[in-house]
DNA sequence: ACGTCGCCATTTTTT
DNA sequence: ATGGCGACGT
């Protein structure tokens, strides 16, 4: 019955045996960390451990139950199913639910979602009559999370002279006046944005000793996953629960850190041995994942980061094929390749395209993959993104639902008061506004009481603001009775949110009504799913389960294999045989926003690292010379980490020969003529007369820049000519031949423009530096 | 109060 | 390129 540790290693088997007292686990990617997680609390429950006991934090409700359902059939799923397993946010929401009213809120709060928050903070800046250009609803916002993150309230701001001065200086003097509003109007709407969730989960731990009590003492065994990438407000939390029995286990990978853009900070793991001197820790290194060649080649990339823990990471694995690098002339003939490569491996290789993922760095280089994707006829899904429930009509009925639940939930109610129109407009529904404020009452306090105000509105539209009241209240009652299924049901029914969709028909229309039938239809599910496992199936439950459902969270019902489609952020923690990581271009990736600081562009490295990782068999690196960006075609660079894998692991592929295209860079300006190449090409001659500017800019030459001028006339004349960017170009490791010399491999590149030299080992006649204006070289591949 | 037109930002990543 | 939002006109 112990055979579950006997297929782990001595380090896994270590931490999976330790179960008293602080301990970190170090591990590198695909080391068997979940096995570990798992085999360790089913451990604990073996030996005695109550499963009420444990907490386990996840980084998405999906893995939460994958481990269950593993835990359970180690150890039986009737206990299993007693674990505390989730992400921060859903496990503190449930402890909030039930502890709220000591904080002062409902225990049927609204979960705020972004753009909830953003449409919150856009009245707030507008009602304060201040300049949306001066105050931009996202940055302000994304300060205020930092606050929140880092605990500071609005007094403590108010108290920091510093934080003031600062927001003074970046123009921002209201900040403190914005952030005590925001907070106030969330308060008053019993709404929590994803921040609250933590921030008033340290409020409630803080200030109420008892409570704190109950759950150190219910949490005897504390876990976190993905420990690299908590925040400040996480980590207070962690810290506080595990303070008296000091079981905490924590677990990550300071490599995989790539959220700290949203407040994650690295320190919580680099410095968790100072937190707990008697720490044990364990290093997880052999890589189990990955091909050799894949894992050296992420080793030798993430060695370029400073801030690392010391850790190596090896693999007894195959050797496998080298990164395989592909350049494109554009986004659409990368999507292209792509498609045709793994519609290739799919038939040569025998897989399905399960197997297969493009990770990229921005949702918005889904759509070039996606409409290759489909021209070639195979199957995909797209992780992320605009989510089923951000779709207008599902968050449209969603509102109605939230209202019901707490009609003091501002930005439900103003998303539905006047849909499906009923006349009442932007007119009156200022008017209920400055009401609301001078009464402190919520809009649907004063709307329900308008008779008690000495409000202006005219008589019909008293009327039209009664009518809407007493639907709502009807709607409420009727909810008392019903199930969640139902009630939206009524909902869509008696508010006639679909009627105007049914009779439009349009596709698109149609597409709406299947998609409130299929929200409809998953309510159905999650009542019974929530009801097989004892567990709340309440309309409050439901909506909780969706603000805080991560992409992964929806399971699809169709099963047939498909490519996924995700930025490489989602797929930490997973893991496919062949991966595509497409646009690995400078500004792009790594973003341009992450370039000035090193911390950031490490940040970016790590995320790299991610996505190699990811791969089992065989990663492929493509870039394109152009692309579509912002709505513009844009000349695009090869990204810096290309250069920065250790080349023993690389292999670049030569552009399709079968495109003329492809071919013409070969014979182009920068190697000077060939004689067999049919007159008509396109040439890219370097214009004589060169401002001296270019070659005077001393630059750091690397393998994969486009020599200035080169780049300078490309995309216009080639446009004009109606062919598309050259592709190829001279890269350190290409095989070339040359007249005289015969073949040789390119070992180093220097110089701009005209006087960029290659230096080339020759098999014949040695290494010579050739000045590649004058010479005939050929690359061969 | 409602609809249309045109302008604007959007593209870094997400619980 | 596209979608959201505000200004303007009906």
């Amino acid at each position: 019955m112990s055979d579950y540790l006997e297929g782990l290693n001595p380090p896994q088997r270590a931490a999976v045996e330790q179960m008293e007292g602080p301990m970190i686990i170090i591990a590198g990617a695909g080391s068997g960390k979940t096995r570990v997680l798992t085999y360790r609390i089913a451990h604990l429950l073996k030996n005695g451990v109550d499963s009420f006991q444990i907490l386990s934090l996840t980084f998405t409700n999906k893995a939460a139950r994958e481990m269950k359902e593993r835990i359970g059939a180690v150890v039986g799923q009737s206990e299993a199913k007693n674990l505390w397993m989730g992400t921060f946010h859903s496990v503190f929401a449930r402890i909030l639910r039930s502890e709220a009213d000591k904080l002062g809120y409902p225990s049927s709060f609204t979960i705020y979602d972004s753009q909830d928050t953003v449409r919150l903070m856009n009245s707030i800046i507008k009602e304060m009559g201040l300049s949306k250009e001066q105050y931009k609803s996202k940055a302000i916002l994304s300060r205020i999370s930092q606050f929140k993150n880092n605990l500071i309230t609005v007094k403590a701001y108010r108290n920091n002279p510093e934080l003031i001065e600062a927001d003074t200086m970046a123009m921002r003097p209201q900040m403190g006046a914005i952030y005590k509003e925001y907070v106030d109007r969330c308060f008053k709407a019993g709404a929590m944005d994803f921040d609250d969730l933590l921030l008033r989960t340290n409020e409630l731990l803080v200030r109420f000793p008892d409570v704190l009590s109950k759950y150190q003492d219910r949490f005897r065994y504390v876990m976190v996953d993905e420990y690299q990438d908590t925040n400040h407000s996480q980590y207070l939390i962690v810290r506080a629960l595990a303070d008296r029995f000091q079981n905490i286990c924590v677990v990550g990978d300071d490599s995989q850190s790539i959220y700290a853009f949203r407040g994650a900070n690295i320190n919580n793991i680099l410095n968790f041995q100072k937190d707990y001197p008697d720490v044990k820790t364990f290093k997880l290194e052999q890589n189990y994942r990955s091909t050799s060649n894949i894992v050296e080649a992420a080793n030798s990339l993430i060695e370029k980061n400073k801030t690392r823990l010391d850790k190596t990471i090896f693999t007894a694995n195959d050797e496998g094929g080298k990164i395989k690098i592909m350049r494109t002339l554009s986004d659409g003939e990368e999507g292209r390749w792509v498609a045709n490569s793994i519609f290739e491996n799919a038939m040569n290789l025998q897989k399905t395209y399960d197997d297969f993922a493009i990770l990229y760095r921005t949702n918005a280089q889904s759509r070039a993959m996606e409409d290759a994707l489909r021209k070639k006829g195979i199957k995909y899904k797209i992780f992320g993104g605009l989510s089923f429930y951000q779709r207008k009509e599902i968050k449209d009925l969603l509102a109605y639902l939230r209202v019901l639940i707490n009609p003091n939930d501002e930005e439900a109610l103003k998303r539905i008061i006047n849909y499906p129109a009923r006349g009442i407009g932007e007119t009156t529904m200022d008017k209920l506004a400055v009401a609301a404020n001078h009464y402190n009452k919520s809009l649907f306090e004063i709307i329900s009481n308008i008779e008690k105000t000495d409000i202006k509105i005219q008589g019909p539209t008293k009327t039209k603001l009664n009518n809407f009241a007493t639907l709502i209240q009807s709607l409420q009652i009727s909810a008392q009775a019903h199930n969640a299924f139902e009630v939206a049901d009524e909902v869509v029914k008696r508010v006639g949110l679909i009627k105007d969709l049914q009779v439009d028909g349009t596709p698109e229309a149609v597409s709406r009504v299947e998609n409130v039938q299929e929200l409809l239809n998953g309510m159905k599910d999650f009542i019974e799913e929530r009801k097989e496992q004892d567990l709340d199936s309440s309309l409050t439950a439901f909506l909780e389960d969706v603000a805080l459902a991560s992409t992964f969270d929806n399971k699809d019902e169709d099963d047939t294999p498909m490519v996924s489609l995700m930025t490489i952020h989602l797929a930490k923690g997973l893991e496919f045989p062949y991966v595509y990581i497409v646009g690995m271009e400078e500004t792009l990736f790594p973003s341009a926003m992450s370039v000035n600081t090193r911390s950031e562009l490490e940040e970016e490295r790590r995320l790299f690292y991610v996505a190699l990782t990811r791969a089992e068999t065989q990663c492929y690196l493509s870039f394109a010379h152009t692309r579509y960006r912002w709505g513009k075609l844009i000349d695009c660079e090869p990204s810096r980490f290309l250069e920065e894998i250790d080349e023993r692991y690389i292999e670049h592929l030569a552009p399709q020969r079968n495109k003329v295209v492809a071919n013409r860079f070969v014979d182009s300006g920068l190697f000077g003529d060939d004689d067999d190449i049919p007159k008509d090409r396109i040439r890219f001659r370097k214009p004589v007369t060169r401002s001296v500017r270019n070659q005077e800019t001393p630059e750091k030459k690397t393998p994969f820049k486009q020599p200035q001028n080169l780049k300078k006339v490309t995309p216009k004349l080639a446009q004009q000519l109606g062919a598309s960017k050259p592709t190829q170009k001279l890269a350190v490791g290409n095989k070339v031949s040359h007249a005289k010399f015969g073949v040789g491999q390119v070992l180093q590149l220097e110089g701009v423009g005209v006087n960029i030299k290659a230096e080339v080992k020759f098999e014949s006649v040695g290494t010579k530096k050739i000045l590649l204006q004058f010479a005939k070289l050929n690359i061969l591949e």
